[in-house]
DNA sequence: AATATATGAGTGAGCGCTCACTCATTCCAG
DNA sequence: CTGGAATGAGTGAGCGCTCACTCATATATT
């Protein structure tokens, strides 16, 4: 059976994983992930076409899994305001379970993106039905979905980004009550006067 | 004199930046920028000793100026809703008028913050400021100035994100006052009663 | 034995950077 | 004014090196 061979290549994922996460995409050679890995280079070419598939691979495979997890999460709740409570909820918990996965997926996107096809299902999309919903049921000023999902999008990721800088230091699940608050009042509809 | 030197370096200056905001830092090739700029590729190396030093000067220029004009705005208010409000006005509508040294910024960023010093200003020092005088004045319900900071960065970064990869298409300077109301929404001291 | 898997020295394309040379411009002695 | 020397920006072929990728060989599994 292919036993062994799973194994080998769940090293070489765990391992490209953690040190593009670390050191950038472009700078982690082929050869840096076999040695961290315990293996040869050679290895990796048995499991992965090229350097661009192992990106792509671990890219869009994480990114769609975390794609596929906020919808079933979101799914389960009726009110967009709850909706986007298990969606900061649930981010928060996977980042801090995983925060080399995140600092991968915020690093490499930039030159990713542009290999999604449309039919992938991507966090973005999830976020952006809730707001869609939102805005059908009026929940929130905005009008625009695109914008209301970025807003919401920045409004959780940004603190990521410092975590991962280390600018903020406490775990994200500790953040994700005061972060999903925080979205709730940004997408509320302007009140009507406000205080003195 | 120097006069023809100034406007090679200008051309180098704005072929680089173009170059590294449209395919990024690392897939431009200094023969890129040469052919770019219509020069051959050994002038550039009359102007900048390298490639890194190269994209730092153009960084660090870039990220002090825009917080240096950040800050001369915010200090002309006194209430810190107000210097939120010239903040994100302020950096839409630099956005709208660089929008290729925001891309560079943003895609650059990954790789230069580690070389920034405590000395130098940035924007997020300057917004982290601000975030420090609502905590001061009980503006906010925020009790972390770092956590403040990235909400309030986010809200503002990523619709500018969206917009660089095309999923926003309204000028930046459109959706300040929008923005601009988010933030403040988001960081004001949640309501004593939810809506029923 | 046969097949699958792993190895790592070898390969060559591509890239940053160098340097001997060109030449327009500036400077100055006569 | 003029001829010659000095200056320094500009040039581009070439050098050294890195790194993704290959393949003949070795090892493990069935």
């Amino acid at each position: 059976m292919a036993r062994k061979a799973e194994q080998t290549r769940d090293r070489i994922d765990q391992t490209a994983l953690r040190l593009f996460a670390l050191k950038g995409v472009d700078q982690t050679t082929i050869n840096d992930i076999a040695t961290g890995a315990g293996i040869a280079e050679g290895t990796i070419y048995r499991h992965y076409p090229s350097k661009d598939e192992l990106i792509w691979q671990l890219f869009s495979s994480n990114y769609a899994a975390l794609a596929e997890r906020l919808h079933m999460l979101q799914a389960r709740e009726a009110d967009p305001r709850d909706k986007l409570r298990v969606l900061v909820q649930a981010f928060c918990a996977l980042f801090d379970a995983d925060p080399d996965m995140f600092s991968f997926l915020l690093l490499a996107q930039h030159g990713q993106l542009p290999r999604v096809p449309d039919s992938m299902a991507t966090p973005v999309k999830v976020v952006r039905e809730v707001m869609l919903r939102a805005i059908e049921r009026g929940t929130t000023g905005f009008d625009d979905p695109d914008l209301a999902t970025a807003v919401v999008f920045g409004i959780v990721l940004q603190p990521a980004v410092f975590k991962v800088y280390g600018r903020i230091t406490r775990p994200m699940t500790e953040l994700a009550e005061e972060l999903a608050d925080a979205a709730g009042r940004a997408l509320a509809p302007a009140a009507a006067g406000a205080a003195p």
